[in-house]
DNA sequence: ATGGTAGCCCTGCTA
């Protein structure tokens, strides 16, 4: 199994490219975050001649997130559902569906703006239903991969300054304890576990002073997944093509191969 | 140098 994530910026922009990618790079499974439509604009058609099933949770000028599967849609849930108060209510962050004997999620975690901000603790709140919302659905050792933008850098070796850029957002203790604690539910980086001694491998760059060119980047889309696809993880990599040309996105693809 | 660019439609806000 090939599994990807994208977070698009605009899939209306961004539809040529993310079309090119599903033309080489042979994903079963692909989670897009950001498509800044609405659920009736969503091109449904256009995968579907690609020979891919796609879920959408979408609200229209921001956020929305969504699903492409070769392998099967089925089970799908959008947001944290009833039950669980979401501290982004309105926002469409969340989806979920079973593609075959995977559960996929595809997750856009809020941005936090600055810090201290209501936007950050709520931003840290969100991180908390996301756990709970895993406990109440799902056992670490179900077959699940949560994948997307997390909107926080694990390590300081995930971005390219990390003392310019002590004490914003994206690099706090807190954040990264949010990471940590889906972890220690039984969530494994499975993109880390390939890359152990690697540094300097991002999947974001910001569009403005040329950062991608001068390597000023960060990695915060990650492919986390539980236990029995972790362990059978055998390859992981940032398609760096994907953020070069026209109308790149400001993120790269993130591809984890499992057998 | 507190900027820069891209994308949305609340041409200001969000990232």
């Amino acid at each position: 199994m090939r599994i990807a994530t994208w977070n698009v910026n605009s899939l209306k922009v961004r539809l040529p490219r993310v079309e090119e990618f599903l033309g080489y790079a042979n994903v079963d499974v692909l989670c897009i975050q950001e498509t800044k439509l609405s659920d009736k604009a969503f091109p449904h058609l256009t995968f579907q001649e690609l020979g891919y099933e796609s879920v959408h949770n979408g609200q229209g000028q921001w956020n929305g997130v969504a699903i492409l599967s070769r392998v099967g849609i089925a089970d799908v849930q959008y947001g944290f559902g009833e039950g669980i108060e979401d501290p982004y209510a309105g926002d469409a962050r969340l989806i979920s569906a079973k593609c075959g004997d995977l559960t996929a999620v595809s997750v856009y975690v809020p941005n936090g703006r600055t810090v201290p901000s209501e936007f950050y603790d709520r931003k840290l709140l969100w991180f908390q239903r996301l756990r709970e919302w895993l406990d109440r659905n799902f056992t670490p050792s179900d077959s699940v991969a949560v994948m997307g933008d997390y909107n926080v850098v694990p390590e300081d070796r995930d971005v390219w300054n990390a003392a310019a850029m002590e004490g914003s957002t994206h690099i706090t203790p807190d954040e990264r304890a949010a990471v940590h604690a889906l972890c220690d539910w039984g969530m494994v980086d499975t993109f880390r576990k390939i890359h152990l001694d690697d540094d300097g491998l991002y999947s974001y760059w910001d569009y403005r002073a040329g950062d991608f060119h001068q390597h000023r980047g960060m990695r915060i889309d990650l492919v986390l997944a539980t236990k029995p696809i972790a362990d059978a993880v055998t390859y992981a990599v940032v398609d760096r093509n994907a953020r070069k040309g026209t109308q790149p996105s400001d993120h790269a693809p993130v591809i984890v191969d499992y057998s």
